[in-house]
DNA sequence: AAACATAACGAAAACGTTTGCGTAAAACCG
DNA sequence: CGGTTTTACGCAAACGTTTTCGTTATGTTT
């Protein structure tokens, strides 16, 4: 391994010296500063970031908290979306991104881990927003940004707006006519009690009745649950002619589920996802469905992440919401 | 932040029994020891990575190299399983992993990069092997491990068998009575080829013809070129019976394409994919495909790199082959 | 020419560890 | 009890940077 030293031996300079003129101060002539940069460019030196870091307490490294619950992992297209969002603006302006195993079955201190690693900032996309861990990781000193989950007004967070996800796609749906919506939302969570929150207002709205029966749990990115809730739904003595899913995998459950029953999407009932993934628009029909911009999510969340980094004290909080758009595929029903 | 120094003060010890102390050396009395283990526990110390890694030339964190080429990142769930396996042994044993951003447009120099990171080790999963940087990475001290590219008997590489799966799948398809078979693959890669070469041995072995215009390349993980092809085979004057599609997603262009000419796969033709996504099984019918194990090969590769980082001198490079699983759908038809 | 400012560089401390070696005191041995 | 070994701990160097503060030599001002 090349260190400063090795080139200061060759140029005849001190080591600190070498040190100034690769990062170019002006304290160091032109001239030397030159040859000693293409001096290190020809010995291939390259500066050794734990020693650096050790001194200048940064590590040029952003931690990324995610906890794969649901096994979907990184398949997941909204987070794998949102993921290369921030490895995309991390790379640009010089940040590695780590991420930070976790084991969700055993509540892992992250904010241990955060201090032993040193991360620069933390970006937190998926885990238990309450554990310890995180509530201290969040009000210490470390800059972090959450997703889709929201402290309070001294934190940054980035949410995918769901409520407006959910009014258009429920606007949309009711201007067909339809007035026995039902809705299988995903695993209790803070954003699940938005999103369900969001739905029961829009129906209130219109006047639209919520009875419990047309509410049901299922899980995320999971078509077995949501094939179960659909089974549930379709052969209640008032069945709703439009069903929402969770998310766009659920609801190729609930097709599935449908069409075994004979029924046809589109045709005899109605449907909406959510996620807006590629594959829908691939189906016959294609699917309605909310399009989340994970790339917009990620580049945002890594953008406030490395302002907070660099400008600590500049740094306004901020709570960001990122919309999408509805697409109307094929699968609402007009029943006008 | 606590230091070693911080609880020697406290312990009334010196900083260096500290260092003793907490891990567990036979140097430092038992019942020192513990006192001092408890102590550090209460004041919530968490060792300075950085300045360990400086010392000990070890950062107990793993590069992952994963260029983006296709846009479809980790939502593959080739990848996304396989980066989830190394995770977990990574995870396992103590090590960190860090996507070693980099920008595929530009050829990056993923050498210089692992230098100046100090990776204990690089699992080089998607990029362009025939880089500089990546051989020299390879060629380098820096323990390495490669994904379905294999350098030679001095380097490890784990590869999803995609010979027998190319067998497995196509003399299923044969023993149907298949004579007239086509095969879409993707982009020219080191693996397209060893797939494309496994294809033609089958059908030579089987005397059956494989002409030119039975072959397509589209790209991996793409409807949309897999769609155009489809077109082309199914006008052709002597269309085949059955096409291989180079990936589960692709075969999903296929069967749309397929579809609006009225074709439909598994009564008037058939098709098979690649991968064995969840959404497979889901589809009505299912599609004949072949399973690759991601989760395994990751683990293998997980595994491999830390054996040859933890036991360098020991270690014997290897070539695994990890094969899948044929699934049988209902895309194939019988012609007898 | 004396006084002072500036330019260009070097010396050295510091960051928090790990680890080889030194050294007291205690334990053991014959 | 003299000598040796063992136990338990402290000292200090080293890892490769960054950065503050000298320290020269040169240039500028009165």
């Amino acid at each position: 391994m090349i260190t400063l030293k090795d080139i200061a031996r060759e140029c005849k300079v001190s080591f600190s010296t070498v040190s100034k003129a690769l990062k170019g101060s002006p304290e160091i002539s032109l001239e030397t500063t030159e040859f000693i940069q293409k001096k290190a460019r020809e010995m291939g030196y390259h500066p050794n970031i734990a020693a650096r870091s050790l001194r200048t307490n940064r590590t040029y490294d952003i931690g990324v908290i995610f906890e794969d619950k649901t096994g979907a992992g990184f398949q997941h297209q909204y987070f794998a979306t949102i993921i290369s969002g921030i490895q995309k603006v991390a790379f640009q302006k010089g940040y590695e991104m780590t991420f930070v195993s976790g084991d969700s079955t055993k509540n892992y201190d992250y904010y241990s881990h955060a201090l032993a690693r040193n991360y620069d900032g933390v970006a937190i996309l998926s885990c238990d927003f309450a554990s310890s861990g995180i509530t201290q990781l969040v009000q210490s000193e470390i800059p972090t940004v959450t997703l889709d989950y929201f402290y309070d007004k001294d934190h940054t967070a980035v949410l995918s707006d769901y409520t407006s996800g959910i009014d258009e796609l429920l606007e949309y749906v009711i201007s067909c006519g339809h007035k026995r919506i039902a809705m299988i939302h995903g695993e209790k969570t803070w954003v699940t009690d938005q999103r369900i929150k969001a739905f029961k207002d829009i129906c209130k709205k219109h006047k639209i009745k919520t009875p419990d029966e047309y509410f049901a749990e299922g899980l995320y990115h999971d078509p077995v649950t949501s094939s179960a809730a659909t089974e549930i739904f379709i052969s209640l003595p008032e069945p709703p002619t439009c069903i929402f899913y969770p998310d766009d995998y659920a609801a190729l459950g609930g097709i599935r589920e449908l069409n075994s029953h004979g029924l046809k999407p589109g045709e005899d009932i109605s449907i909406v996802g959510y996620d807006g993934i590629k594959l829908t628009s691939m189906m016959i029909p294609p699917l309605t469905t909310y399009e989340q911009n994970g790339e917009i999510i990620g580049r945002t969340m890594g953008e406030a992440l490395i302002e907070k980094i660099e400008n600590p004290d500049a740094y306004q909080p901020k709570k960001e919401m990122i919309s999408g758009r509805l697409i109307k595929g094929g699968t609402i029903v007009k029943l006008f």
